[in-house]
DNA sequence: TTATCATATGAATAAGTATTCATATAAAAG
DNA sequence: CTTTTATATGAATACTTATTCATATGATAA
């Protein structure tokens, strides 16, 4: 009766993992965050840009691929709010806007030589 | 001559940022942990997971949706190693096996309360 | 053994996403 | 004003991924 009693603990468990549980709109937010850094080409451009900003065609010659993928992706990026642009000229200059994501990404990468 | 040459600060910019740029092989790896974590199913299944190993119908009761849908992205996340599983009687009970992926769930939970 | 409970799987469909090609825009140089 | 340079865009195609339904597996209880 007073045995341990598993099948309690997971429950008491779940309530305390629906408690915290992020909101929809939360997840939903996240997520895209998530899904903005998780294709290669993407990573590629965010790192590039992490040292400061870049006009298009030197973003091309970071990532590889060709002028229109980089430019789509960049769009993507933009449309996240992860990246912003000015003209300067001739050139547009991407540049970072949401440092959060080059935190995590940082974090990330650090993480990969943790062999685990 | 002398006079600040910004296209000049741009190439040094770009070579710097291809120096730090991870090689391909990681790039992938950490796209697919973002990936992983970009689908808010996923996403809730990890957050639930965090307090300690569940088994599947109260991960299923966490996220909503139905028995099979949880189940293939419970396999998606075992094929990332991302959580494992072992059976207790009848049931499977599922736990997180990679907790530097929760570290930054978690971390970017924090980022959205930055109303940037 | 048979029935039942918990979970996994496969196939089919549907939805989303990346990439390419061709073309459009917009500023600058001539 | 015309041409050139830098970037963006739209449409088409090809991929990838999620979800559902029906069924299979595998452990347990009867």
């Amino acid at each position: 009766m007073t045995v341990c009693n598993e099948e309690q603990l997971h429950e008491a468990r779940l309530k305390e993992a629906l408690g915290k549980m992020p909101s929809d709109g939360q997840i939903e937010e996240m997520g895209a965050r998530f899904k903005a850094i998780s294709e290669p080409s993407r990573l590629k451009i965010l790192f590039a840009l992490s040292g400061g900003e870049l006009c298009v065609d030197h973003i091309v010659e970071a990532v590889g691929g060709n002028q229109s993928a980089v430019s789509h992706q960049l769009r993507a990026l933009k449309a996240a709010r992860i990246v912003k642009c000015r003209r300067s000229g001739k050139k547009i200059l991407y540049s970072v806007s949401d440092w959060h994501v080059i935190t995590i990404m940082e974090l990330a990468k650090e993480h990969l030589n943790c062999n685990e």
